[in-house]
DNA sequence: GCGTAAACTTACTTACTAGTAAGTATTGAA
DNA sequence: TTCAATACTTACTAGTAAGTAAGTTTACGC
């Protein structure tokens, strides 16, 4: 017999890319379970709900974006790697398989999300504002950014850019999103 | 007896109000009639096929657009106004009851949209991410504007934000919009 | 080898989805 | 006055959704 145990983390891993793909209305148990070979009562057994599934979803999400800026949160470090960073992530993810940015896949459905889920939504999208937010200070301070206004609102408008970005790029099908951070990149480096 | 003939009017509008909140496989032919007073089947009369509701609906956003916009593109016309007329509607439409922007509601069901939507909706973002192309040309030829990068590019990037944001507004609960209107107004204007 | 807990499967339920077939009331034209 | 089209309703279908109860297999500590 092969080992099942890594069920857990399959089933979660999948539902990430459901939702990444088709929003969290969008996929099923049973979209999940068929395509790892098990059945709809295992993914039951691992997540008692759908709502359990999706909050386990965006803690995911809160811990990924903690595990890769805690360094920089807490010793500080370049404003302009964090950025790079997060640009060549983000072009990575979305030119693979135009997986949608998950606050926006979350967005659309957000009414009908359960509470919980609503509320861990919620806390994702100001750890990541408050992330980038505290890049863009750094970066100004350090004189390797210029831009208007404050950090907090640019680094919204900046987040919000590339969210939309990544849904479009679903419908025209062309690659966006190197054209723009370019010229993003373009407007923010001295 | 009352007039019902405004019947399939009647739902075309709640159709559009449920995309704008939920997405297209966020709602149901129930949710549209029973708002309504009428029958599912009543629905399926004006509409056969839900694919057939959502082609309407989005040529109807192609036929608003093109409405709001034919004057310019034929006779021109200040880009500024063209933009604080996008603004405006922008915001309005935002503030009144959090609808996304259509395409984003499309964007994350993208995938499973019938092909005739898919041709529909990448004709609206086309036409959209063209007429914000001219105006910002047309502003940049008449030295109202001034940005980085070619017009196309930018516009892009403006239509990215405006649809992030509507998002974003949603998780958040707060008036992002203003603020992001604002800085961008005073990024692009001289 | 025995008991127990973990990790499932089998087989089901209830609720809701899009969609349809057949019937009914209303309207306007010939 | 009849005919036919329009605009529905009633009553249904097949398929799929999340969720559950009860049984089965496997692994491990004793």
């Amino acid at each position: 017999m092969v080992r099942l145990t890594h069920t857990k983390i399959r089933i979660l891993d999948r539902a990430r890319e459901l939702l990444q793909q088709r929003g969290f209305n969008g996929f099923s148990y049973n979209d999940i379970s068929s395509s790892l070979g098990v059945k709809n009562a295992a993914v039951h057994y691992h997540y008692s709900s759908k709502g359990d599934l999706g909050l386990a979803l965006v803690s995911y999400f809160r811990e990924f974006l903690h595990d890769r800026t805690t360094h920089f949160m807490t010793h500080g470090g370049s404003a302009t790697d964090q950025l790079e960073g997060f640009f060549e992530f983000t072009m990575n993810e979305c030119s693979e398989n135009s997986d949608l940015c998950p606050l926006g896949a979350l967005a659309t459905d957000f009414d009908s999300l359960p509470d919980t889920m609503k509320a861990e939504t919620k806390l994702l999208m100001q750890e990541t504002h408050h992330w980038l937010t505290r890049v863009l200070e750094v970066g100004l301070a350090q004189e390797e950014f210029q831009f208007l206004g404050d950090p907090s609102a640019k680094s919204l408008a900046i987040l919000a850019e590339m969210q939309g970005l990544r849904q479009l790029k679903r419908i025209s099908k062309q690659p966006l999103l190197r054209i723009s951070i370019d010229q993003l990149r373009a407007e923010l480096m001295r």
